[in-house]
DNA sequence: GTCTATACATCGATAGAC
DNA sequence: GTCTATCGATGTATAGAC
């Protein structure tokens, strides 16, 4: 899993997610990461074999490290509107600090999303979790009378929606509502701050 | 606009239109285009000069289809609350009858969005809109106190965000939770439940 | 309008010398 | 390990006969 990476192949690897990131699979040159890493296709393919298997290393690194850094801001608590307000703030925060890895996951999810869930499990089972994070502390927390009753799932699809869908639409966003920027400063803060009350509003108990 | 189209042209038009639904601008295939419809790769050029004119007739022609069906079955009306039932309702409906159109459009805002926004704001101008239709009568709202405050550019983004989310993640959703097939109608029913209740919850008069 | 044949470009992959 | 040169497949687009 973690075999130690020659120098050229660490800089192949660093052009290569940049590349990769900012053209997708698809639309990435094997000639264009050779130019740029200061080799040729040869020794390109010498190393990685094919571009099928440099494109794999590259997705599973990024959103490996994606999960967790994420999953390391969230703290452990039993307190569902504290967990609640961690992970809205977290998720949006990792978001704003790499757009590009949702363009990414994007791409893949239309080729069927097989390689993003098995790395996701991946990461989730490292990490003690035994499927998605949220839905048994909710589950729990609903048993508990923490929280008004309320579908688990549709509320762990919510959450990640309202998050992430500003990021998604990015570009249509800011053209069709021209006072918005996504990524600045204000809108992030006002979006938390936005989410967490609409969810917490449709759980709070009476 | 409504130029009057040959038999050949429509026959073309069709097929391209499953063809780019299917695998993308960069994925479809003029060969393929040519041989669904019965004739060769030079008259197809001969048509349609080439693929990008094809392909931004395709994708015009569906995002506007689209938007009329939307616009059309929501009512006209003040009150908010059943504004935005309506609205919830019919989207999910919509995309559940076209869950391919959201491919469709992510490929476009990848690409910048340019088409899109550009096609929608067409449609929108048509139907007697200035900007997001929803927007100036949730202010309106807001100031006849008939909903609690809330940035209305925030609600837009969370209602459409609520309702497209989980056909954009389609292929995850599904992986991740077994639980859940995202065009069944208990699915679509729940969901319209769910993100009703949460959005009233979230803007409901004291 | 409709066809065949082909030009022309691009890309991933590999052979083979050093 | 690293290079040059090239193969083979595929794709868009067009020339030119009918």
């Amino acid at each position: 899993m973690t075999e130690k990476l020659s120098d050229a192949e660490q800089k192949i690897i660093s052009v290569a997610t940049r590349v990769f990131l900012q053209k997708g699979k698809d639309g990435a040159r094997m000639q264009e990461i050779a130019d740029q890493a200061g080799i040729n296709k040869a020794l390109l393919h010498y190393y990685f074999r094919n571009k099928d298997r440099l494109y794999r290393q590259v997705f599973r690194t990024q959103v490996r490290t994606f999960f967790q850094e994420l999953l390391g801001a969230v703290p452990e608590t039993d307190d569902v509107k504290v967990l609640l307000e961690r992970f809205v703030e977290s998720y949006i925060d990792a978001l704003a600090r790499h757009p590009e890895i949702v363009r990414f996951v994007l791409w893949e999810i239309q080729k069927g999303g097989e390689l993003f869930s098995e790395t996701a499990r991946e990461v989730f089972r490292e990490q003690g979790f035994s499927r998605f994070p949220f839905v048994e502390k909710i589950q729990a927390a609903i048993r508990a009378g923490q929280i008004r009753a309320a579908d688990p799932l549709h509320l762990v699809i919510s959450v990640i929606g309202l998050c992430v869908y500003p990021f998604i639409a990015q570009p249509i966003v800011e053209k069709m509502l021209p006072e918005i920027k996504v990524n600045s400063s204000k809108f992030l803060a006002q979006r938390k701050r936005e989410v967490c009350a609409l969810l917490w509003s449709g759980i709070a108990p009476e």
